[in-house]
DNA sequence: AAAAATTCCGTTACCGTGCACGGAAATTCA
DNA sequence: TGAATTTCCGTGCACGGTAACGGAATTTTT
């Protein structure tokens, strides 16, 4: 408070009686230094309460820090296109003098592509890494060369079980099926449900949709338990086929009002609907795309649950910035985000 | 993309044949260059594509800008005490090496001593103001005072008719109260409903319920233009007073189960709610006060629609830092923000 | 005890801008 | 035309920290 000058390293020299060469040394323990003297300069840092200034540091090393972010393509349209969008969100513009980001893209059906962009991050040397955790083996086989790197990486979306990432920053999957849940039934006892799903491919992926499933089912055993709960499988590259199952299965099933998607897919299932219209009808989903939003506005889809992935990509990148300049790390690992729910009444503003 | 050396002002007097000094006083056009000198140093500016090294820059003058932030007093548990804790969110640490905040409160209901913070404010010569216009007559003078002095202000919370401020960053009034009605009623129709206010004081206050409560009338009568709304009025600080109100009330209209209040105090109600206990009752309130959140949690209250104050603090004062620093001015004045909808099942990660 | 090797440490040249100072060049005045 | 102004512009130091370089002091070797 009361004294107003920020204290330097050359403050440090004078009072130690050393020069500020040796000061620096000591601040980046880099050696070279007498047990004597470095003790006597800790303790002045601790007496004076000095505090280095970054931009002198940044100026003077110059340095631009690397952060690669590794994610699946991202398609227009897509989830993964607004995890990209965040990366232009680093707004801050001092901060960001001093830092680069590069996009890494592969296909997330395609192991092989996936292995070659961790091949080309590795090369890059970058000074953090945010990256999504779709292939299982193949996630933990790159992080583990970043750790023996000393490379920082953060998980954004879901998390492996793994256990050195400096931060994880998503969803609460079993509590977003959970609250999709309520959202779905309102609290009130429903008698029937279908779930739409996709198919997964051969590849053993990490796929948030499994614990979503989970905390949906997990509701609906607590609050409606003789709710009839069915399953229908689609595939996103088949629209006619999409239009073939849900009409067979609605025409044998006139009594279901109410559908989920624990993907960011329901848009998907939209033309079916619109041309399909049931003031009884209740259909909630998942994620932000623009398509979903569009069926939000217009009353085809009743709720979106969304996790600002924007934001995740946005704070994850500030994490590995901050490690990466100031060497700080994260009080927390695991950054739970809160669900906003999406109604076509607050879905203009977001 | 190519050439990866950053250029510097040497860079553009060499090319130019000039001296760093000159190009210095072009930059910031604070004259004694001549006309043909300055239009040569434009032109390699423009060729080289310059950009000039913001921590050199910071490093060199030094300076310590100052954020004023100007508001009610933040009592533990109330609205400002959340927009408060806002302002430790400028988490950016490199940023705010450069930056100070300092807080300067006023009494809400005293508009003798929001003038007193003013003059204070004022007084502090800050680089920026952050404030909510609460006292409207007083909150247009200092503002023009604050334009005579060159000092960039953000509005937060509400936005008085005025026009000179940097940027806004609030919640979409009428808005709010159209969803708040949605999530009231479900999209059903309801036969009637309490509305809760607070008595306002005598001074012409900013009053952003005024705008929800227009939304939500709009929305009833739009989807239930049958339904009856009775309003009934409380003191908040007289909680024996609060219960004489509401009991009386609900003795004489057993039939209405749905409440509404349109500012941050429905925990003012929560203690009368919990006692009698309703389980057709829906209730809605605002913001994301702890006592609301809990009551939120044990199902006293349905749902509660929130703007995060923190973050419009926030990025009040991110705009305000760019502007100072980097005198870059926000592309958008006025930043209506998401509302978010809380629900006891999402409101763990809030 | 002198030479060789280490360990420590001070000096110094930057990093890119900001800005004060003083002087050269151009202009105006007498 | 020479002096007095006014316009312009270059020089140089400061900001706080980084890191290479080389030398003094100390320790180890022969």
């Amino acid at each position: 408070m009361a004294q107003n000058e920020k204290i330097t390293i050359n403050d440090i020299a004078r009072r130690t009686g050393l020069s500020k060469g040796t000061v620096d040394r000591v601040l980046h323990n880099r050696g070279e230094v007498s047990r004597k003297s470095y003790a006597r300069v800790m303790e002045a840092i601790q007496e004076l309460g000095y505090e280095p200034n970054v931009f002198a540091s940044l100026l003077a090393k110059g340095k631009k820090h690397l952060i690669a972010i590794l994610l699946p393509a991202h398609e227009p349209g897509t989830f993964w296109d607004l995890a990209v969008s965040g990366i232009a969100l680093t707004t801050d513009s001092v901060t960001s003098a001093s830092l680069e980001t590069k996009l890494f893209e592969y296909d997330q059906y395609d192991i092989d592509s996936f292995r070659t962009a961790s091949a080309a991050v590795l090369e890059a040397a970058p000074s953090g890494v945010v990256l999504a955790p779709m292939f299982q083996e193949a996630t933990q086989a790159v992080t583990e060369q970043f750790q023996a790197r000393g490379i920082p990486y953060c998980f954004i979306d879901s998390r492996p079980e793994s256990n050195g990432y400096l931060a994880y920053f998503g969803m609460p999957l079993h509590k977003s099926g959970y609250l999709c849940a309520d959202q779905l039934t309102r609290g009130q006892d429903i008698s029937s449900v279908l779930i739409i799903r996709v198919r997964r491919d051969r590849y053993q992926q990490s796929d948030p949709t499994v614990n979503r499933r989970a905390g949906f089912l997990d509701y609906m055993l607590e609050h409606s338990p003789e709710c009839k709960i069915d399953n229908v499988f689609i595939d996103p590259n088949d629209p006619a086929g999409i239009d073939q199952v849900l009409e067979s299965y609605f025409t044998g099933h006139p009594d279901v009002h109410h559908i989920v998607m624990f993907n960011s897919r329901i848009h998907l299932v939209v033309p079916f609907l619109r041309r399909h219209p049931d003031p009884g009808r209740r259909v909630v989903g998942f994620d932000n795309l623009k398509a979903n939003m569009e069926a939000l506005r217009d009353g085809t889809v009743s709720v979106l649950i969304c996790q600002r992935p924007e934001e995740q990509v946005r704070l994850a990148i500030e994490a590995l910035a901050e490690h990466a300049i100031l060497g700080k790390i994260p009080p927390r690992k695991d950054h739970f985000m809160h669900m906003d729910i999406l109604t076509r009444y607050n879905v203009e503003d977001y």
